[in-house]
DNA sequence: ACCGCTCATGTTCGCGCAAACATTCGTCGC
DNA sequence: GCGACGAATGTTTGCGCGAACATGAGCGGT
């Protein structure tokens, strides 16, 4: 009794719009028109006569229609990059469930490459036209200062814009640091090294700031930073040549898979984890608690970040432009398992 | 010189249209039209200028009325429920690049659980007014009989159709279970434990019926299969119950993330990967080569996956529904890498 | 010179929706 | 008892685009 009228022979038809619903009811089509947004002032027995005849048809409204009516697409677009990289697959998962909670569906461009011209043809397509507003996942290449955004649309940056030219989302990439180099620092090493992700991503540079002030605050040596580029196998490559150093006992790498990679070269040199060296990761990715051994990370909360994103652009949206660009910060958790002890007796 | 006309001032105005266009250009809102669409109909001369007053006023057309005015809305949607499976993330982002390139955009809806109404929720909200198509990643909830899909929207399975109600792409899953089964055969193993995925997954099923029959056709005996929900914690806690065991020398894994706990089991009991037990994965995630060992693996195509994905929805958006469901298959590879090993001698 | 053709361009119209305005009631106050 | 009001509903309109059709200019063949 459903889906009476859903027709299911062969040519594709048009699908029924108000004015069939409206036909059917025996209303004017804006009488639907109210039924399906929810006014109120529809007679309670008419509003059932609409709502009964669009079930009869099927009817769902057609969002272009409604968007070219409205001016506003109830759309948000996201680009991103890399989304084989689990925190921004994560956060785009949390930005699509946010959005949809809040009546939004989310367009998602997947940006090949980092250039400028890959972000603003992506940009451009989404923009102005398609999304009510944007949101932007560790866009390394915010940083440029070539990049120009259309302006009007708004725009919110999860993890990635250094100048604050736009509202953004961000982990506490400096408390995080901090809280990993000082722990290590705590279980007597007398200092840490840090394998960082790629210098063009604000969150990497972030990192390893921290560390690097954490260790000056501390007055312990600051080792040279090795840059790796969020890979495992950058951090296999970074951790066979750290492995050969007797000095280093304390690793803080940039990301939980340039652990790995590390912990993996660490075995194979046959130092172990975390007798002979600590290492701590970042991202605390699911499978980290059970590395060999299990690693010590810095939790990040991907599912709030996702959520902020969205509650930020769609408060700027409804202002309607014109608002002051807004700092929203996300508490990291240093979470310790087994890859961190208290340093190796000094030979 | 090239954002004149964009005026950076205060208040939000109407974006410009093609009207706006053709009163600059001087031409009828037509011909701006068929510039916009790449007509061949227009003297390079008009097109030069309508051209360039599009760049003065930084139109860019309006998919809304597009949408509205063609009754093509040049967007696919995707549905799909866990991001954090890496697999479908990178599904997701393939599919996102191939319908870029085809000139479409992807509207993702990240469905919470995989009951009925979610995914029909997801469903309704994308399906018949507002996509062309819809591709659903390992949608196990198909199985269920009583899923029901609007009738006229092009549907296609990545990797989750059991009874071929729509189209599909999938692995080629049996393929992959057979080679890592006979794999661990070849090395001398008398027999392979299965620790599968969760079997309301078609894909858990089909791997675990592919395992089931190489053993049986190479005459060796089939232990129980073991269920483990693609986690890596499933994987450990099966892990430790198979360590205990003696008899137990090669295990297949139905992720490489399972792969992973078992192997943290196995070392936790004593217990060598390869010497004692040979492992192998499936999925070859990217640090799969950076486990302690490096993981013997399943790879998947994922980029191939995507882009098929794709080219058959937009086949079939173009042929206008009617078209006969379509199989796709895309062949794994094994990847060799130090979790196997011969047989342990028998004691 | 005239017909018939092609090609560039303009005009009209409708896609489906909801805002704005118009209309019809019934109801309340004095 | 009559005007004012408000609630339910209908009518008109335009959002921006492109299909379909209309126009008009230029050109070759006879």
């Amino acid at each position: 009794m459903t889906d009476l009228g859903v027709s299911t022979s062969g040519a594709r038809r048009r699908p029924p719009s108000q004015a069939d619903v409206a036909a059917l009811a025996d209303v004017s089509s804006q009488t639907v028109s109210r039924v399906a947004n929810g006014r109120a002032n529809v007679d309670q027995a008419t509003r059932e006569r609409v709502l009964s005849a669009m079930r009869i048809l099927g009817y769902q409204r057609n969002s272009a229609a409604r968007a070219l009516a409205l001016g506003r697409f109830h759309m948000l677009g996201v680009i991103t990059f890399d989304l084989s990289a689990h925190g921004n697959a994560r956060t785009l998962a949390a930005i699509s469930r946010a959005a949809q909670a809040a009546g939004y569906s989310v367009n998602v461009a997947c940006a090949e490459e980092q250039t400028e011209t890959a972000v603003q043809q992506a940009f451009s397509k989404l923009s102005g036209q398609a999304v009510d507003g944007v949101v932007v996942i560790e866009a390394q290449i915010l940083d440029r200062q070539g990049l120009r955004l259309p302006p009007g649309v708004p725009v919110i940056v999860a993890d990635g814009d250094p100048e604050h030219r736009f509202s953004s989302v961000d982990n506490n990439q400096a408390a995080g640091a901090v809280a990993a180099t000082r722990h290590l620092l705590d279980l007597g090493h007398r200092t840490v090294w840090h394998v960082a992700g790629p210098q063009d991503s604000y969150s990497a540079r972030r990192r390893a700031a921290a560390w690097h002030a954490t260790l000056k605050e501390a007055g312990a040596a600051v080792p040279p930073l090795r840059l790796g580029d969020w890979t495992a196998r950058s951090g296999h490559r970074i951790g066979a040549e750290l492995a050969a150093r007797d000095d280093v006992t304390a690793i803080f790498a940039g990301n939980d898979h340039m652990a790995l990679g590390i912990m993996l070269a660490l075995h194979e040199a046959g130092r172990r984890v975390p007798e002979d060296v600590s290492v701590v990761g970042f991202d605390d990715v699911p499978e980290a608690a059970y590395f060999i051994p299990p690693l010590t990370t810095i939790r990040q909360d991907f599912e709030e970040i996702g959520r902020q994103c969205v509650s930020l652009l769609l408060d700027q949206i409804d202002a309607g432009g014109g608002v002051a660009t807004k700092l929203v910060t996300v508490p990291p958790l240093l979470t310790v398992r087994a890859t961190t002890a208290v340093a190796p007796a000094t030979g």
